[in-house]
DNA sequence: CCATCCTCCCGTACGTCGTTCGGGTGACCG
DNA sequence: CGGTCACCCGAACGACGTACGGGAGGATGG
């Protein structure tokens, strides 16, 4: 008792690619760089990929995973310098591209969360510090201190960026005045200010070469 | 046409105390800690609480309130040392009590993401550590610099732990066969190796003081 | 040429979630 | 004793992640 020849559809739609991983990893990124992460919804990435949201699953195993391939996604657009004579200035260069990324994709904070970071573009990135750190003539535990040191210096900083300036963005007013009517309550705080917009990137800088400085010094000669 | 007054419980149940945001932080915190963040429900939430669900939204506004509210409370924990003669030694010790803090309670890593940092004890913390900076000889733009350096630097090294510690118990034997597999994609992260999880309290206080290292030594004199 | 399998797709449905709404119920005040 | 207020809650709504069973179309192999 099937429904007639006539009345079903003849090809389901093949003006559309197929359906791949890859396919569905761009559009959860351009999903979430317009909508933020709390819009990231199965159905909806269906949607724009004229799918069925079920069919993610064929592809995908959870939500969870798209999450975990966007995030490493977006690693892939930070370039790895020529290495150059100077060390310092190779890791200066990689690191800012990982910060630059993490604020163009500000929702990668909020995923990165207490999630161990085992995806391809990011391991690659992380060799070529450990390489960089190597050639400079670290070795061991003490290059992997080194390394974890800085990485976590780079990703604290993106993610601290990231909050402050939605804040700047959504709620500054109210944040200011917040600080200005508990003045006596934070006294130091409100005597030496925070850091504005334009002065993050120098301060972002500063204190990786601060940080290094300190880690050639005594890891180094 | 109202039930009988015979079947009606007299007393709804006043053994327990009354509900207040103290209390609801408190157990929601405590929800946290034994389940992790995503099984943080309103509904099991007030549960443990002795009542409904819904009666929460009297005492906050929305879910990521009680987050946003259990994220401010665990850094109440964190103890504001004696300011002593050395600084630095002020600054790691708050430090330490800061990481000591989100490594105690996981779930504050992934709740960090993309906020902005505004409660009252994270702001105590930080005018904190604003002082011994101050008393240190900084000032003004480039003393707002240092503290954000120093606090990203933690905040960092606590999330990376963090999910390092999480990888460990649940997939370290997968990891590490992923990375001997892989072994020639990345030949200098599989030379010198991860930490291990007795060095990271090493590697994290050394690499402050490298920081704080060079801070000093641009900044000051 | 037909039977069979594999790949990819999807409608339906279940259970759970955050949150809104409208109505309680008791304490207190006049 | 009527009314206002602080606090509480059951029911319901819409959205979500995802399991399941099935179905189409090409490939395979007899």
């Amino acid at each position: 008792m099937s429904e007639s020849v006539w009345l079903r559809q003849q090809r389901p739609r093949r003006e559309a690619p197929p359906l791949t991983r890859e396919r569905i990893v761009g559009e959860a990124v351009a999903l979430l760089d317009e909508k933020g992460v709390g819009r990231l919804t199965m159905r909806r990435l269906a949607e724009r990929l004229n799918t069925g949201s079920t069919t993610l699953y064929w592809h995908v195993k959870t939500k969870d995973d798209v999450l975990e391939l966007a995030l490493d996604a977006i690693f892939g657009d930070v370039s790895l310098p020529e290495a150059g004579p100077d060390w310092r200035a190779d890791v200066i260069a990689l690191m800012s591209g990982w910060r630059a990324a993490m604020l163009s994709h500000p929702w990668s904070a909020a995923v990165l969360g207490g999630r161990p970071l085992l995806g391809p573009n990011v391991m690659a990135r992380t060799d070529f510090l450990y390489g960089v750190l190597a050639a400079a003539g670290l070795a061991g535990p003490r290059l992997a201190g080194a390394a974890y040191a800085v990485a976590n210096y780079v990703i604290g900083s993106a993610l601290m960026e990231v909050g402050a300036r939605r804040d700047e963005t959504v709620a500054h007013d109210a944040a200011a005045e917040h600080l200005v009517r508990n003045r006596d309550r934070y006294p130091h705080l409100a005597a030496h200010g925070h850091l504005s917009g334009d002065e993050w990137d120098a301060a972002f800088v500063h204190g990786l070469e601060c940080l290094l400085d300190g880690l050639a010094r005594v890891s180094l000669r």
